[in-house]
RNA sequence: GCAGGGGUGGUCGAGUGGUUAAUGGCACCGGGCUGUAAACCCGGCAGGCUAACGCCUUACGUAGGUUCGAAUCCUACCCCCUGCACCA
């Protein structure tokens, strides 16, 4: 690849590129040296479930590696106990070092799906931190102002709005900006709610006199609601660790509009690609349904097999085009005997509790054998010689037999 | 410590004595429609008992109190937020 094809393909997804010609000299110095350049990633120790969310920053750490440079996947164990940077939420649990390693080993096998081990280093910041002690600290903290650090958006906006800013807060871009200089990173990633973190990396860098580093900013990814950012405690993401099907599924649940922001920011397509797959679905030339369903395999091809993804999509539509029987049903067996449909739908755990199945059963949401039952006194027996059949709403399935 | 503001269901946010299990948005669940677990439309969304009508428990930071009746008034306590504190 020329650089102009480098820089092409470096760029796609990106919010921002800080700044580009910057980008550009490194890449020719590093061609022209054959020196790789080290691209810095910082994540927070105490969440070690990736969801796609998070991937896309980790798919352009290998768009860097494909060019042939250096990945440090920094773990910010001592960042972490500074506490949360967006400021919402409290400060952060204190790790202990086995909880912090623990967690580094659940990042290594997570991010190894998309990465290549032999061009990524895996670093702890407490490394340095710890080194420098509280004068260290101190002397590094003289190298910013106050006003620099207010100036992020968030703390200009707290302060407006008066809300509080703990005192911690504001040395956490510090220690930030103080890994790249550690490392000598070329490029820092991260999300546009990093943007400011990022950027105090570079002036950090220029006061210990070294190259400063390229911001490449992404943007965040929005959740399966489509409206808050992918994240696990608003229950809207999809974990890259879930089964196949249950991710064939979850991408299918975004919104046919939302598809195309998903395809930019976790696919290799390129954007004349997607935009080619947009206008054919707006022409009707195709449904939109298959375009999401192809999403959907790619998104698993990238942490399973490709017959994984294959057989997740088998599976969708035979049970929800088809409406068959998945594959793969879960078996209770409970006692023998006459039941009520809604005590045995709380029993099974398939509904969580009694006034829930009467409601879905007068819903019409459950079945039995296939049959629709809308009447909440309905009766069955139990018996060991043959299983039963329920199912609740479209995709919730169980076999029950008497014991 | 003092002054002020605030704590409501998964979430945001109404409600300041009486059909209030608590308006509304979002999320979520069910149904319809569809080549989608999309969009859209309809319904639901504390729990227990009942085939059903319905009945009964809990619930608006915590604990008491006033009242025929309280998320709403009173008392105490807990927690969160903002400001004050020095120079005087």
């Amino acid at each position: 690849m020329t650089i102009d094809e480098q820089l092409d393909y470096l760029r796609k997804g990106t919010t921002e590129i800080i700044r580009k010609e910057e980008l550009r000299a490194k890449l020719e110095k590093s061609a022209k040296t054959g020196k790789p350049l080290r691209v810095k990633l910082g994540v927070d120790p105490t969440a070690p479930d990736i969801h796609l969310g998070h991937t896309v920053v980790i798919r352009k750490l290998r768009a860097f590696q494909e060019l042939g440079h250096t990945v440090i996947f920094l773990i910010g164990d001592f960042t972490g106990l500074i506490g949360d940077p967006s400021g919402n939420s409290a400060t952060r649990p204190q790790l202990t070092r086995e909880e912090i390693n623990a967690n580094a080993e659940t990042y290594k096998q997570q991010i190894f799906k998309l990465l290549d081990p032999v061009k990524t280093e895996i670093r702890f910041n407490s490394e340095w931190m710890d080194k420098l002690g509280s004068g260290g600290f101190i002397r590094l903290a003289a190298h910013v102002t106050v006003k620099q650090i207010l100036e992020r958006d968030d703390f200009t906006k707290r302060l407006n709005e008066e809300k509080p800013i703990a005192l911690h807060e504001l040395l956490y871009p510090l220690t930030q900006a103080y890994d790249s200089v550690a490392l000598d990173a070329d490029v820092e990633l991260g999300g546009t709610d990093q943007k400011f973190n990022l950027l105090m990396g570079r002036n950090l860098q220029r006061e210990y006199k070294q190259d400063a580093q390229v911001c490449v900013i992404m943007p965040l990814l929005q959740g399966t609601d489509g409206v808050q950012k992918m994240s696990k405690s608003l229950g809207n993401y999809i974990g890259i660790n879930e089964p196949p099907a249950e991710i064939f599924g979850k991408v299918m649940s975004i919104s046919d509009e939302l598809m195309w922001r998903y395809y930019e920011l976790l696919t290799d397509l390129t954007s004349e690609q997607i935009a080619a797959l947009k206008n054919q679905a707006e022409k009707g030339e195709r449904n939109p349904r298959d375009i999401k369903a192809e999403l959907a395999k790619s998104i698993i091809s990238d942490f399973y097999s490709s017959d994984d993804a294959q057989n997740a999509e088998e599976e969708f539509v035979k049970v929800f085009r088809a409406k068959q029987t998945p594959d793969v049903v879960e078996e209770a067996s409970l006692e023998s005997g006459l039941w009520k449909l809604p005590r045995l739908l709380v029993s099974s755990d398939l509904v969580a509790s009694m006034a829930e199945a009467r409601r879905l059963i007068e819903q019409g949401g459950v079945s039995v054998d296939g049959t629709k039952r809308a009447d909440s006194g309905f009766e069955l027996n139990l018996s060991p010689d043959k299983s039963i059949l329920l199912q609740v709403g479209k995709r919730r399935f169980m076999r029950v037999r008497g014991l």
